[in-house]
DNA sequence: AACAAGGGTTGTGTATACAAAAGACGGGGA
DNA sequence: TCCCCGTCTTTTGTATACACAACCCTTGTT
């Protein structure tokens, strides 16, 4: 694999795992050191995490991993609740079927499969699954990018998030409610659902203790 | 300015105003050349604008300028209702209302302005000045480069639409009637009036003949 | 002792050289 | 005559070298 292409993934992958905190700074020299590449393809992966929101330019001098915030929060939920709204609303109108009611199946028998696992992935795959197949339905590629994007900060929220069996088990029926309505063809039942589902979601996120309540310069 | 800098804004500017049309091969030497630069900032303005979505990697090899056909416009406008109403309700939850109210009071006098120019500086300075403010007003940045990344591509369909006077005066209208709902703080009149306008938005940007009906493979 | 000026150090921005990979073209064989 | 394979060219990916700018530390002066 190209070599800024791996640097860029490694890096956004140590940032929403918070192995790199924010306030970090990020020097080309360092990382071409630590990764064992030339400054060029990691000039590259930070220009992409940059673009990305990840990290930002710092005083001129290189870049520092952002901070994300109580406010940042409520901004992305913001977004993500147009765009997921919509998206569900489309995939109601044009989804196939069988699909997402195969997908509400798999949701409704989710319960047993959260208590396996520490951390859940069988649970969070599905989930992923469920998103794949909403953005495919939707059939809008733009609409699918800015999905990906405020996807990625969330991503690094959650890291963050206490994951308590109690939520995943309403969230994993919350998701259930959404499959089924998509799976109906009905656009107003999927936008509601849709809903229902990030409110929950917002107010267990800002239940985080770590989010700094504003946006913190990093020192 | 850095010269990535400058060979982004320029080669960006040549795609939105199709002075570079889709299919064009992007040669990172032909454009080192041509700007006088070298590669290396070349690379990062092409890798910028592929990010953009205003250029698609070709075949492995180098970047094309992307096609814009109708369906994309379709996609775009679905995006950006979601996007734009979004914002205009949120303007109208927390915005400054005498803002708008001198917005719309500045709309209500565009349609003298229509007829002096032929291409509508003044008129498209006046919508640039009412999304910045709508933007602000929001308050959400992550909304607010969504809705940067959604602009750019349809500054790119309004240079092929036909701005005819008649389509300007009523969209002059339109805006006046977002400011005035801005205003008056009706979140939900904000949205319909919003709604409204992309409808009618929509419908013209259809009518643009030069418009590929199905994306057209670069050839 | 505190502040300012200057030099050194560090780090980014750009250029260029080198390496690698992916078509393009031609030759040879079936 | 057509297809396949090898080589060749072109273009990208990566490394390195150089130039310039910003910060920090030191030193001298007030």
């Amino acid at each position: 694999m190209r070599a800024g292409e791996r640097a860029y993934r490694e890096l956004r992958a140590d940032i929403v795992s918070w192995r790199l905190t924010p306030g970090q700074v990020l020097g080309e020299v360092d990382l071409s050191e630590r990764l064992g590449i030339s400054r060029t393809p990691v000039r590259e992966a930070l220009s992409r995490l940059t673009a990305d929101g990840l990290t930002e330019p710092h005083n001129g001098r290189g870049v520092v991993v952002s901070a994300i915030s109580a406010g940042d929060v409520r901004a992305l939920y913001e977004l993500r609740d147009s765009l997921d709204c919509r998206a569900a609303e489309l995939a109601a109108q044009r989804g196939d079927r069988d699909t997402f009611r195969a997908l509400a199946e798999e949701l409704s028998h989710a319960a047993e499969a959260l208590s396996d696992d520490p951390d859940h992935p069988a649970y969070y795959e599905l989930v992923d699954r469920m998103d794949a197949e909403i953005d495919h339905a939707a059939g809008n590629p733009y609409l699918q990018q800015a999905l990906a994007n405020v996807r990625l900060h969330l991503a690094r929220v959650r890291r963050l998030s206490t994951s308590n069996p109690r939520r995943l088990a309403i969230a994993a029926a919350e998701h259930e409610a959404i499959a089924r309505s998509i799976a109906e063809g009905d656009p107003a039942l999927a936008v509601a659902t849709t809903r229902v589902h990030l409110k929950n979601a917002l107010g267990n996120a800002l239940r985080t203790p770590e989010l700094a309540p504003v946006s913190p310069v990093a020192s």
